[in-house]
RNA sequence: GUGGUUGUAGCUCAGCUGGUUAGAGCGUCGGUUUGUGGUACCGAAAGUCGCCGGUUCGAACCCGGUCUUCCACCCCA
């Protein structure tokens, strides 16, 4: 055998099965975005760079896969630059191209772009692969794909109670029980940031606040007295540490440590509005939880934040995760447009559903009946049938070679095809079809209209 | 990007402290007179032991680099 080839690290094949199964999640997301009146956009895999440079971070942009220039790409730096071995300099002159990092950003430009066409509010969703250089781990690849659902051009509470209404409706049409929705606000981590003196720090504060469950209060306190936020503004979060309970006691506990703060306050009541909507209408199947702790995206997130995490015992990062982002048109030249959207983490949750063994059996699809070959006068005599049966919409297919019965039938068991028809000499005479149930092994002598009833 | 980890037939793995032609199970293919299967029996093919280099009389095994796997950090779906 030659040398094996492979493919990039982070990235996968899909079989038949796995297509299968990724396909029934992706189906049973789209439905759910359309009950809920999302329409469908796409945009390209790459974007230019300056559309997605500088919109994720430090970080993102050394996450971004580049695009090399087509042609002689060195002839456009110059001697000093080369030597000077700039790589982030160097980069912009060699590279114009990025592959697509995620689907806000550049639903953002298409906002923009698009914006007298658009009919306000727009509600978008958008299911495509997004690609991040980033180093792989379980969960974790350099291509995946996302699923979003935004609304722009209203800044109405009203999309996040729709929104967690919609998290809800997609997990529960999944069978994924329990998944906790975990909510926050970045006004409430702004206003906890200004009470303790902290303002400047926001970033900071709110990365270190984040590892609260994973590394504890002390390693917490530790990180942020290193990154150079006052003993005194700590004490006054010691309430935060301890904050438990049900939504309504950590909003009374919030408001006491918030009271001096405008922000914060704002935040709170968004957060009230928000639980009590959902309150009112109730979920099926998932949690409503808030996590004071949450901080993600705040590059641009400036209301709620969202992030869904797989039900307890499930080892896996978030699902899925969204926000609120009032600015992010504003990037790309369109004031005042504010924005809120989710986004479901289709590759995770379909390691988690693989986990649990929640896909259900009907997923993969196969061919319903197999006829047996037994030369070419008999596979003719097949195809007419076959033919009909594919009209009549049963699927349905000829073993292309007169091989051994044997052989054929071992196909049809691997296949897990349900129905083979046996069409030999015999029944040509007869003008008969000999119909055999792989499962149960009970075959019999049929007419052809007796058969298809029998595949229908 | 930092630190660690993994890599042997299609798949899952074995291979003692470096020593002659690298093994097993499953799968694949062929056969048990090509009209009946998923279970039986017989037989066969299949590995530059991730890749490159080094140490050694000799390396799957030791050393270095590189790629890959998984994990932690960072960040994130």
């Amino acid at each position: 055998m030659a040398q094996k080839p492979s493919i990039p690290k982070g990235t996968r094949d899909f079989n038949p099965e796995e297509v299968s199964k990724r396909n029934y999640i992706f189906n049973t997301i789209k439905k759910q975005f359309e009950i809920f009146g999302f329409q469908p956009i796409e945009t390209p895999s790459f974007e230019n760079s300056s559309t997605l440079m500088g919109k994720y971070g430090e970080e993102g942009d050394r996450l971004i896969f580049k695009i090399l220039n087509s042609g002689d790409f060195l002839s456009k730096v110059d001697d000093e630059l080369y030597t000077a071995k700039d790589s982030t300099k160097i980069t912009s002159r060699i590279s114009e191209k990025a592959l697509r990092y995620d689907l806000t950003v550049p639903f953002a430009r298409y906002v923009v772009q698009h914006q007298n066409e658009i009919d306000f509010p727009f509600k978008r969703y958008q299911i495509q692969p997004v690609w991040r250089a980033d180093r792989p781990q379980k969960g974790r690849f350099r291509e995946f794909f996302q699923c979003d659902a935004d609304v722009v051009g209203s800044d109405s509470l009203w999309q996040e109670v729709e929104f967690v209404q919609l998290y809800d409706a997609v997990f529960s049409a999944l069978d994924l029980k329990g998944v906790t929705i975990k909510i926050n606000n970045r006004k409430i981590l702004s206003g906890i940031a200004e009470v303790i003196g902290a303002q400047d720090k926001l970033i900071d504060f709110t990365v270190a606040l984040d590892k609260l469950d994973k590394i504890g209060e002390e390693k917490v306190k530790i990180e942020m007295l290193g990154k150079g936020i006052p003993q005194s503004g700590i004490d006054k979060l010691q309430p935060l540490f301890s904050l438990k309970g049900s939504f309504g006691t950590q909003i009374e506990e919030l408001k006491s440590i918030l009271n001096t703060s405008e922000e914060g306050k704002k935040g709170i009541e968004e957060l009230e509005f928000i639980n009590q909507g959902i309150e009112t209408l109730g979920l099926k199947t998932a949690n409503l939880q808030l996590d004071v702790t949450l901080a993600r995206g705040l590059n641009y997130y400036t209301g709620a934040i969202f992030e869904v995490a797989a039900p307890e015992g499930v080892k896996m990062g978030s699902i899925g995760g969204g926000g609120r982002y009032d600015d992010l048109t504003g990037i790309f030249g369109l004031k005042d447009m504010s924005g809120v959207g989710i986004s479901f983490g289709l590759d995770r949750i379909a390691l988690v559903l693989e986990d649990l063994d929640l896909f259900p059996e009907t997923v993969t699809n196969t061919v319903n009946v197999l006829f047996i070959n037994f030369g070419d006068a008999e596979a003719m005599v097949s195809m007419k049938a076959i033919k009909q049966l594919r009209d009549n919409g049963v699927s349905a297919e000829l073993f292309p070679d007169n091989k051994k019965t044997i052989k054929q039938f071992n196909y049809a068991n691997k296949r897990n095809i349900p129905f083979v028809v046996l069409l030999g000499e015999s029944e040509m005479h007869s003008n008969t079809f000999t119909l055999k149930n792989m499962k149960t092994g009970d075959q019999e002598s049929l007419s052809f209209d007796e058969m298809l009833n029998a595949l229908q």
